[in-house]
DNA sequence: GCGGCACCTTGATACAGATCAAGGCTCCGG
DNA sequence: CCGGAGCCTTGATCTGTATCAAGGTGCCGC
């Protein structure tokens, strides 16, 4: 559901980074708000448009019927997403926190796709870019054990979520744990355990603000 | 390692199906042959080949370094493999069985892409495929029980592998464990279970050939 | 400022699947 | 025909993580 908008409100002047030639096409059309919770689009749903976050993080999933739930990705500032190169959504997205994206038409993107090679190469490199990461959480979900799934969650938050020495978590510890194929308590338990190691320490009065005091020790966890 | 050299001996006229604009470019360049259990290409090797199988099959793993491992998908006959869009390999890719491949280097693929968006498009089309499959398996990875995994295993093999009623899987229970991210013996008993419910019944000598007997009641074991 | 809710941690117990172990079958080479 | 290797099944036991349970803390609305 959309909950607020604001309608091509096109102050925001931001990091494009993976963006490439889409970046200098000037086809993103407006901005959205979506309040903590929303859903921004469901799986099966047509994909009318893809979506850049500019504010905020969305955790994209796919549900069993009886309510099992894994999230195949987190996008964060800067992420595209939403990209299926296809007719329907392949997962639920939903505003994780209240959350600003920027929007374009699928169609629009994928006209001048038909006859801009540069752009077409650029489509690819990003799906590239998620073929990949979902090659490596294969690795992970099948065969890691819960200590090395919760390590390297933390470095690729750690290297994703900001520049700066605290890392914020926008997500809950059931989101983390959906992300990792674990539960909610095993994932607690794991970070209790790196925090007795003085691996990491929190920092606010809620435990989402995290800081890593021993990246080495961290990176050894997760093989 | 290449086993078996067969260069240039065009005489296989494959079912090209997913290959789309690609069949119509001769830049195919010739035949291998790898024995059963041959390495086609190590996980960070340069990618200077992409691959299609046209008899056998091939499986595709990443490794930790205690040996554990997780495969990330099988190459049947018809399938196209290798296509990493990057500098290095990603997987490790091995012959099951003995296996023929068709290769063609991939410099000269990417240089026709760069100019042709036909083609980039088509790179983009099967990378797409190669990510839903990622997408669905962390989902079976994460969430699934043993027996569904096996069941969601079976009927993917039921609708790639042949058209006939008996399929002849060409990976062992230890294959298809490492696929599952379950141990051998559970891929096993989760088998045995199938047969006694006489879902599934076992035809040669070995038990690699299998029959599905109900194959909507396999259906409703896979949620 | 108080009550309730969302979220998190921690402890006790249960269980699905892993691990350890044994034996059977087929194939192959001598 | 025999012996051994590779592969698979089945049984017994173990264990990592799930489940069940209780309590703590911060926050929000009234």
């Amino acid at each position: 559901m959309l909950v607020n908008i604001n309608a091509v409100s096109a102050k925001r002047q931001n990091a494009l980074g993976e963006l490439g030639e889409l970046s200098r096409s000037r086809i993103f059309l407006s901005e959205f708000k979506y309040n903590r919770g929303a859903e921004i689009y469901g799986e099966t749903e047509t994909a009318d448009y893809i979506y850049q976050v500019l504010e905020g993080a969305v955790r994209s999933y796919k549900l069993l019927f009886d309510g099992r739930r894994q999230i195949g990705a987190f996008h964060l500032v800067g992420d595209i997403f939403g990209l299926e190169n296809g007719a329907a959504h392949r997962f639920t997205a939903e505003a994780i926190v209240d959350t600003t994206v920027r929007l374009m038409k699928r169609r629009s993107l994928e006209h001048v796709a038909e006859t801009d090679v540069v752009v077409a190469l650029d489509l690819l490199i990003m799906t590239t870019g998620n073929l990949q990461h979902a090659e490596d959480h294969m690795l992970l979900l099948g065969r890691k054990t819960s200590l090395e799934r919760v390590a390297a969650f933390l470095l690729e938050m750690d290297r994703r979520l900001t520049a700066k020495s605290v890392m914020a978590l926008p997500m809950s510890r059931r989101d983390i744990a959906d992300y990792l194929g674990l539960t909610l308590e095993t994932v607690s338990r794991a970070l209790s355990y790196l925090h007795a190691k003085g691996i990491l320490g929190f920092l606010g009065p809620t435990q989402r603000q995290i800081v890593l005091l021993d990246r080495l020790r961290l990176a050894e966890l997760d093989l």
